[in-house]
DNA sequence: CTAAAATAATACCCTCAAGTAGTATTTGAA
DNA sequence: TTCAAATACTACTTGAGGGTATTATTTTAG
């Protein structure tokens, strides 16, 4: 979508386009809408257009729409429990890749990416 | 192991300190055994010493002996064929990441980590 | 010789996340 | 008023990773 921002879509079109299952694709377009990044339009005609430019959409707030940052911002080892109180082993090795992660989904949005040389998303 | 780098460790010991099942451990530490990180006694009186200073041990060869690096460099998106003829829409914004990670990984050691402020390994 | 240690190989289990499926409902242009 | 679109909710499947279990073998101090 983000490659012809402007057009609308349609669900069928974007479940063959991506070969991913009806019901998936509409759970995330759903979650995209509710964050606000697209505006899905009901009724006959009906689809999917971005609700916003592009540039002003960052990876990090998609990531939140639909799985969650703190996933990727996690203890490395994995553990639950840990945190700058309550430190792991590699907590303050990781810090600065933690760091990075959350500076790279911040500052890039979905207008950086690179749609030009690739066929698959 | 790494707090008191020049001890003897029994299996026995540290199933009981980490909470694993044995078999696990023991894949484990044949694992870095053969990687030549630690070095295994077998016979009675055997266990597990470090073969090398923890200084010249560097987590990403630990990764590499335990569950391989590729893990953490392969494409964000997930995608197997992705690569740098074939890349996917995140690719180039995900490059200065991989080097990033590439880098923590193969700079710090395991005397590098802090053993100190905790109680969870 | 024997007991206590590590090794080896293979099969199994458990959980969780990613994705699929079913079914019923609502919306809105023609 | 009809039809094609999106929504909502719930249940199911599936695959992979992390970890366990079994059983048999090898090593070496005492």
């Amino acid at each position: 979508m983000a490659k012809a921002p402007d057009e609308l879509y349609r669900a069928r079109f974007l479940v063959e386009q991506l070969k991913i299952s009806d019901k998936y694709l509409r759970r995330l377009m759903t979650d995209l809408s509710k964050a606000g990044f697209i505006r899905s339009i009901q009724g006959r005609d009906g689809g999917y257009v971005f609700a916003k430019s592009i540039a002003n959409i960052h990876l990090s707030e998609i990531v939140d729409a639909v799985e969650g940052m703190d996933k990727y911002l996690g203890c490395v080892l994995g553990f639950e429990e840990c945190s700058d109180d309550n430190p792991c082993v590699m907590h303050s090795a990781w810090l600065p890749m933690r760091e990075k992660l959350l500076e790279t989904f911040s500052n890039k949005t979905l207008a950086d990416l690179d749609f030009e040389h690739v066929n698959k998303y």
